[in-house]
DNA sequence: AATAAATATGTACTTATTACACATTAATTT
DNA sequence: AAATTAATGTGTAATAAGTACATATTTATT
């Protein structure tokens, strides 16, 4: 923003565009809350109690604070709605169409958070929200299924690049896991023998000497991901990647 | 957002934290418009004439109008400062931190552009904006390196999948100038043989069989970007690729 | 006419990706 | 206890992509 800019707030009461007019836009933060089981993607939602949107469902979020960061925001709905505090967090988009939401102009950005639903320290009996498997979801209030189509559009990206894709699985893993879980997230089937290939050349993980327990099945090896590459954000440093 | 954010609006009146409160946060766009002169990358910078920065330079950018969507905000900033608009424009990542502007609360989302210097619209006496090498740029007013290095960041990443770069080009250009600015982007040499096979393996590219004029040597061959690879912004539809 | 500087092009080598089959192990069933 | 089932674990050949590298050609300049 320029001096400019602000020289025209400040004069901005005699002017027609009023001082208040520039302030009378409200921001919030909306989450997408992703978490696996079952073999499936699936995402937190909340009954929508607006007139407006009456049967369909939305994402949670709240106005950011005038004294509180954006991440600050989300990580206070995230703490809100699920009880975790220690989780992958990550800014996607924001959107700020002028009738995104009935009741004014409110712009929101848009966050999306990687959970393990077996985690012991989850709380989902908080709120209303409740796990939803994406690929079931056809509408939802607001523009919330552009922002959900957006955040997993990203999901997608990251994962082919970064190890992000751990932080919706338990410390302890079997190879099967993963893979049904890229399978998952990327919407493909994978060959095995090539899948654990690529992986191994990754060097993600710490053979952990320990076996699966109570599959119905030939139990696998269980792994973890390496120390180094647990990351809550992937922008942590990243703008430095190319310097 | 939920409902119930909404509830603790409407009824905020009553309670500790005033209605006004939430609307307090100011919102504005700001521009890093990027363009490619003498085989270097440029931004287009102001001299900040705020105190608390003086003598820096700051990225040009605006109050987001309280009837006008982000993208129209962004739009105008760039038709304002440039003379231009028919450009490449893309969202990259809203910046929120409370003491970012020693005015007050602002957030911004930053939206980085590309123009071809020589693209005869181009008015750069508009305003006191100017053209700097990013390669030098060591300190910038507010958060504004590191709005810029971000959006250096994506667009290194947008170069390396879509055909992007082309907007920072003429109509017409040879595969000298193509290879120096994917060099200048980069950050890298590249070897002219393979730059040649992998650009010719995307087909992106038109021989219309012209060649250079007023070069100081052997002239090479012209080309234009396919129509079908032209592109004012990636995210159009980009939600889509994997529905 | 000679020189300089850039264009244009191809091949061998290495690395990554894909396609594909069989022996092994533990749980479950008979 | 033996047979069956269902998954784990592993390797190789074929193809595609990426890298390293040298020479002849063309135009402008000297």
């Amino acid at each position: 923003m320029t001096e400019k800019a602000l020289q025209q707030l400040k004069t901005a009461e005699t002017e027609k565009i009023s001082h208040l007019d520039y302030f009378n836009i409200g921001i919030t933060v909306d989450c997408v809350i992703l978490g696996y089981e079952e073999k499936e993607l699936k995402v937190q939602l909340i009954k929508s109690d607006m007139q407006e949107y009456s049967g369909l469902y939305s994402l949670p979020g709240d106005f950011i604070r005038p004294d509180e960061d954006l991440e600050a925001a989300s990580y206070r709905v995230l703490k809100e709605k699920t009880g975790l505090d220690d989780v992958y967090l990550e800014q996607v988009r924001t959107f700020g169409n002028i009738f995104r939401h009935p009741s004014g102009r409110v712009i929101t950005v848009a966050y999306y958070s990687l959970i393990d639903i077996k985690n012991h320290k989850l709380q989902t009996d908080l709120n209303e929200l409740h796990w939803h498997p994406v690929n079931e979801i056809k509408k939802l209030a607001f523009d919330h299924k552009l922002i959900l189509d957006t955040c997993l559009h990203r999901l997608r990206q990251q994962v082919m690049e970064h190890p992000v894709i751990f932080n919706l699985l338990p410390e302890k893993f079997s190879l099967r896991e993963l893979q049904e879980l890229y399978e998952a997230i990327l919407g493909v089937e994978l060959d095995r023998r090539n899948f654990r290939k690529k992986i191994s050349i990754k060097d993600w993980l710490l053979d952990i000497d320990e076996m699966e327990h109570n599959v119905p099945h030939r139990p696998g090896k269980l792994y973890m991901l390496k120390k180094q590459f647990r990351n809550k954000s992937v922008k942590t440093g990243a703008v430095l990647q190319f310097a």
